[in-house]
Formats: structure tokens, C-alpha cells, sequence
DNA sequence: ACCTGAACACCGTTCAAGT
DNA sequence: ACCTGAACACCGTTCAAGT
């Protein structure tokens, strides 16, 4: 990448996290880039969808997630680990308003600029609760798609203004609802 | 209102039934008007948002959520009654694509047209469930304002194309996520 | 290589002019 | 009373013309 486009890139980064921070994921394509003083051709250029400018956006924040899951499987309890990176996923979900949606999006479409990430999320979420399962502390009649579904809706939920008050008891309820033990103490450490 | 004018209302209803059921809630209002054979003007002139045009579109699913949860309360036992109902919200949720994200929305902001209608759902289920608390077959430590948000968080989810295969299974955990007794009987009656 | 103004086809809002 | 074309300020997409 030429100097100028590399200097251009990061600026864009910069300037959007700025955006989206108060407009959420909707915000204006253009907007961006009139706040970056650059075309909104030239903006398209490095990010040609808004899925693809999120995924700069959030790579930082998705890779530390995936990585997570790794480090918890290895160093925590199976319904412990399951519930922490729980929390932290409800953390990422609320770093930018709009982002669970459009990862839900994502995850359906191939095609989207996101999708990679949404599945490596998706992966590691299903290999904590499959060792939670294994340990017996998760609920057997479940898969991996139906605790991506969960915590994405309450991912989803929470960045609704109205429902966002609740956070953290709407946390301890759906995950009273994975785990086997309501009143594990190991759940409750998270929950609480 | 003039006969052209009640001709044109019911119209559009019928056309924006037909774009909506196909487009979701995000359909193009010039979409509508335009099948509608009409000016966009005149289509906003009897429904000014597009929330006034859902509130017609949908008043007679809300009316019949509400007064079902009238007649549930005084034929079933309290937590059959909850989860009937709750099943009826779902299937409501699932009448056109977008509603319950829109009906989320709409429910921090006493100025849309879907506020009372909103909050009528949210009385409801809330009175439900209290009864059902009274009975000791929901969990105590759950208010009106959590019962909400995990029915709304699940109509959510199932509205999104990689969800809703899983539907009745999320439906299921959701339900013993608010039911006390996990295996009732009562409460598989309705999530089977 | 990289940038960008401009044309394009959309969107919902508003209102003056028509019947 | 009610309808509507048109102007408006937006949006993201595309591309020919510039450096």
C-alpha cells in the first residue's frame, strides 16, 4: 500500500470509530468520510461495504474474544470458562450500538465481509459449551447454534435502550437457562 | 373521512400488507405507494410514519395478543396461561419480518405510533406473569421489564433467517429459563 | 497506484398547486 | 376535504477523469 493510502486507511479507522460511537452501526457512510475530509468515493475504496469497515473496526475486539476462548479452555472450569467468555462476548456486543444485528446478518450470508469472523465466534462459543456439556454443567439438548442464538439475542436485547437497565439480570437469567445448575457458585462467580 | 379517502386507507393496507409480508418492516414507503398506485404523498398523508402504517397494519394481531391474555388468565392455570401466551407473542413476532425489532424500538419512545401498543403488550404479559409468580411457577426474581425483554429478545432472534430453524428449541429454553419448575408438566404442554 | 467529483437511482419529508 | 407532482436533503454505488 502506498504511503498516502496507508495514512488514509488508518485515519478512516480512526475517524469512524469516532462516528460510530455516536451513531452506532448505521451511520452514515458518507458521513465518514466528510468527518475524514476525503471522498466518500475514496473511503469506498478501502472499505467497499460497511461489513468490510467493521470488520477493521472490530477485528481487534473479535480476535481478543476468540483468543479468549482458547485461554479459558485451558485454564478454567468448563461451566466457568462457558459463562466468562459469556460476559465478555455481552461486552463486545455493546462496544458499538447495531453490531449484534449486523453480525447476526452477517452470519447467515457468505458473501459478507464479516461472515469469517461471525463463524470463528460461533466455533468458539460451541467448543466452550461442548466441554461444559462434556462435564455435564451445560444443558445436553442443545448445539452450538442454539447458544449462538442465545447469546446473541441477548446481545441484541441489551443494546436496546429500553432493555439495557436489565443488563446484567437478563445475563443471569439466560445463563441459568444454559447451565445445568441454577445455583452453581462457579455460574454465580459470572453472573454476579 | 370521504369515501375516496376510505377507499385509498383500506387500499394501501391491502398493498402494504402484500410489500411488507415480502420486504419485511423495512419496506420502501415509495414501494408501497407506488404498487398502491398512488403518490407517496397521499400514502403519508394517511399514515404520516412508517410506525402509524404498522400500527393499522397490525392493530388486529396486538388487539387479539391482548385480549388472549384476558381469557388466558381466567381459563388456565398461571404458568399454562404464561406460556400460551408467550407462545402466541412468538407467533405474532413471526407475522412479518422486522416487527419486533421495530416494536423494541418503538417501545423506549412514547411519540411512535406503536407506543400504546407497545406498552399494552408489556402490561400484559406483565400481569401474566405476576400470577404466575403469585403461584410460585415463575421465578421470583424476574419483573415485568425482564419478562419483556426475553420474549422480545426471542422474537428477535427467530425473526433472523439462522435462528429460526431452531425456533421451538430456543422457545423451550427461554420457557424454562422463566418457569420455576423446569420439567412441569403445565409448561411442556405448551413448549412440545 | 491512488484519489475524487459527478452522475445515478434510491430514500422519506414537505408543501404549493390542483380537484 | 383530499390528492399529488415537484423540490429537497439525504443515502450508497459506480466510474471517468485527474494526480
Amino acid at each position: 500500500m502506498r504511503a498516502d493510502a496507508r495514512k488514509n486507511y488508518s485515519h478512516i479507522l480512526t475517524v469512524a470509530r469516532e462516528v460510530v460511537t455516536e451513531h452506532g452501526a448505521d451511520a452514515s457512510m458518507r458521513d465518514i468520510a466528510r468527518r475524514a475530509d476525503l471522498g466518500l468515493a475514496t473511503l469506498l475504496r478501502h472499505f467497499p461495504t460497511r461489513e468490510a469497515l467493521f470488520d477493521a473496526l472490530l477485528c481487534t475486539n473479535l480476535d481478543a474474544l476468540t483468543q479468549k476462548a482458547d485461554e479459558l479452555e485451558t485454564s478454567n472450569a468448563p461451566d466457568e470458562a462457558l459463562m466468562f467468555w459469556f460476559r465478555a462476548w455481552i461486552a463486545f456486543a455493546q462496544s458499538y450500538r447495531g453490531v449484534v444485528a449486523m453480525m447476526a446478518a452477517a452470519h447467515t450470508n457468505p458473501d459478507s465481509a464479516l461472515y469469517a469472523s461471525c463463524a470463528a465466534v460461533h466455533s468458539a462459543s460451541a467448543r466452550l459449551l461442548r466441554r461444559a456439556q462434556g462435564e455435564g454443567t451445560a444443558r445436553a439438548d442443545m448445539n452450538g447454534d442454539d447458544l449462538f442464538a442465545l447469546i446473541t439475542a441477548l446481545g441484541w436485547a441489551v443494546d436496546q435502550p429500553s432493555f439495557a437497565p436489565r443488563a446484567d439480570h437478563l445475563f443471569h437469567l439466560i445463563a441459568s437457562a444454559i447451565l445445568t445448575n441454577r445455583s452453581s457458585s462457579d455460574a454465580k462467580k459470572a453472573t454476579c
